[in-house]
Parts: C-alpha cells; structure tokens; sequence
DNA sequence: TACCAGGAGAGCG
DNA sequence: CGCTCTCATGGT
C-alpha cells in the first residue's frame, strides 16, 4: 500500500529568500499572497488550520507573530507548477509548501526550487571584486530556479522589449486562454497550467497576438509547431551538451543570444551562461567600466571570462542589484 | 508627449 | 563588425 499523500511539505533550507528568488525576473507566474499571510520566523512547526483568506490555513497564529508587519520576505506565494497548485512560505529554517491535491512525493518542488544547491559554495566561486561584494551584500539569498524548458522558452520569446509586469500579463493571458484549467483552494477560482506545446501549435496568430505579445506571436507559433512537429526536442537538450543546445534554441525565430542564454541558464541549468540585457549591460558599464565606453561586445568578452564556472548566477545577482537599486531611486519599475 | 522596456532580424556600408 | 530601422504595446 503507497503512503496517502501530504498537502503540507516543509523543505529545510537557508539563505533563501524566496521573494527575490521569485520575484527577480526568471520566473513569471508567482504571485504574492494578498492575504498578507506571514510565517513566523523562528517557528516551523505547524500551525492550526485556522481558514486563510485565500482558502489555505493561515500560517501566521495572530499575536505571536514577531514578523515585521508587510515585510515583503516573509509573505507566501502562490503559483501552479507542474500541474499543481502551490503556495510557498518562507520560514526560518526553510520553505513550507501547501497542495490543494495530496502530493506523495515532492521532488517536482525541491527541482525546480534547487534548495539542495550549496549557495555558499556558489558565492565563494565569484570574482573577487567590489561590484561582486555590493551585489551578493544587496541580495543575500537570491537563488536560480530550474524551470521547465517550454514554459521558460515561451516566457522569454515574450520578454523581448518588453517590462516584467507586461511579460507578467501576456503569460498570464497565456495561461489564462490555452491552458488546462488546475483546481485551486476552496472558494477559489481554478487556476491554469502553462499551455501544452500541443495547444500552441495549433492555434492562430490572431489568437496570439490577443494576448498582446504583438510581434512576438509568430515567434511562439513557430517553436510550438517545431517542437511539436519534433524537428526540436526540448527534452534532448538536457543532455546533448551546452554547444548544440544553444545553437538549437538559436535556430528558432525570434531567439537571439540573449534569449537563448535565458533558457539555458533558467532551465537547463547551464551555470556559465550570462545573458547580457539592458540592465546587466548597464551594471557591467557602471560597475566595471565607469569612465570607458565599451562596445557591447566587448561587454560580453568581459562577461564571458571574468565571472567563472558560475556566471549566470552572478549574472542574476548584478540584474537584481541594480534593479532594486534602480527601484528605490526613481521611483517605477 | 516622448521615451523606454530582461531583443531580434534585416538592410546597409 | 557596427549602425539603423522596424516590430507591438503598455507604463512612466
């Protein structure tokens, strides 16, 4: 007899903050608790299942909480993964995660979250300089995530000159018009999973564009009716090596370098890949060339040997150190 | 209003 | 290679 399943798994982990991580621009599905649900830092253990506002069990035992009122790192966050619908709380000593389905085993999760990577070790391997030390200070916490390749392929197909709250809409539209509907808590409307290849490929242009990707709609029908076709296999690029993964991502409309570099990096976990965007092109100029004016290409040969083994996540660490730095300036973003 | 957004592709010299 | 233009759409 299998064991019944868990709607509650708690997944031991420090130095992870889950908002950063979630919220940095990798991913585009999450979103903040809006019940304000805090987890009590400095206590894992479970909680009575008073009803939350959005249908989960509060985690917060109202007047012992020592959380800081809206501190945005100790707020939950909800998403669908992999056919499920989660929500995340950051505690102190880890994650805990609520299922609406009993789940039996968690590893869809602990992946896709990569709480088994040594941060630590990851932080030792970057260069030792200024610009580092300010980003790593500025973002302590901030991990990579290991996504799915389609999903990760069609967000960043959308992504091109385009803000993360807009990419933030179209996949949502996405989601919203071509995928599964996924049963969320009690007396909350269903979810949807991130649209089958299947569903995209057969789906109009016109239809695309209505979920205002504009120019890029034709970029999603092409990958969707090439993987679906099987001319590209999506699943074969976690194994064939970095080189041929990123010229068979290459090869499809709409995917340049930096997109590539995107998929390579958010999904097949290609540590050494540094996609270079406008902001990370700013911080490289700001931090590194501050009175020069480098050629963009000569800002990639920079990038390409001076960050080491684990680029990329360096790479995600100067994007989100300047954007929040750029946040807390000028006001938007 | 003008400018910009986690770009890419095509045309041109 | 480097420059410029276009693509679609929303936010500041």
């Amino acid at each position: 007899m299998t064991p019944r399943g868990q709607t509650e798994h708690f997944i031991p982990v420090r130095d992870y903050d889950l908002a950063a991580t979630l919220d940095s621009g990798q991913a585009f599905r999450w979103e903040r608790d809006a019940t304000g649900t805090k987890a009590t830092p400095g206590s894992t253990e479970r909680p009575r299942s008073a009803a939350g506002r959005a249908g989960f069990p509060d985690l917060s035992p109202r007047g012992v909480d020592t959380a800081p009122a809206h501190d945005p790192r100790f707020s939950s966050w909800q998403g669908i993964l992999a056919g499920r619908w989660v929500q995340l709380t950051p505690t102190r000593d880890g994650i805990l995660a609520r299922t609406v389905v009993p789940v039996e085993e968690w590893a869809w999760l602990t992946h896709y979250l990569q709480t088994a990577v040594d941060l630590e070790a990851v932080l030792r391997s970057f260069p030792d300089d200024e610009p580092m030390r300010a980003s790593v200070a500025g973002c302590r916490g901030l991990r990579l995530l290991r996504q799915e390749p389609w999903e990760c392929l069609v967000s960043f197909i959308c992504s091109s000159t385009k803000q993360i709250v807009q990419i933030r809409q179209i996949v949502r539209l996405l989601c919203a018009k071509f995928g599964e509907p996924i049963a969320g808590p009690a007396g909350h409307a269903p979810g949807h999973a991130f649209p089958a290849v299947t569903r995209i490929a057969v789906a109009s242009e016109a239809e695309l564009r209505a979920c205002k990707m504009g120019f890029r709609a034709p970029y999603v029908l092409a990958a969707a009716r090439r993987v679906a076709a099987g001319a590209l296999d999506l699943e074969r690029l976690r194994t064939c090596g970095v080189d041929e993964a990123r010229a068979a991502l290459g090869d499809l409309p709409g995917v340049g370098e930096k997109i590539a570099n995107c998929v390579l990096l958010f999904a097949y976990g290609c540590q050494q890949a540094f996609p270079v965007d406008v902001w990370v092109q700013r911080a490289l100029r700001e931090l590194y060339f501050p009175r020069r004016r480098p050629t963009e290409q000569r800002l990639r040969r920079f990038a390409a040997t001076h960050f080491g083994e684990n680029a990329g996540y360096a790479q995600q660490y100067l994007f989100h150190y300047t954007r929040v730095a750029a946040r807390s300036r000028g006001g938007g973003h």
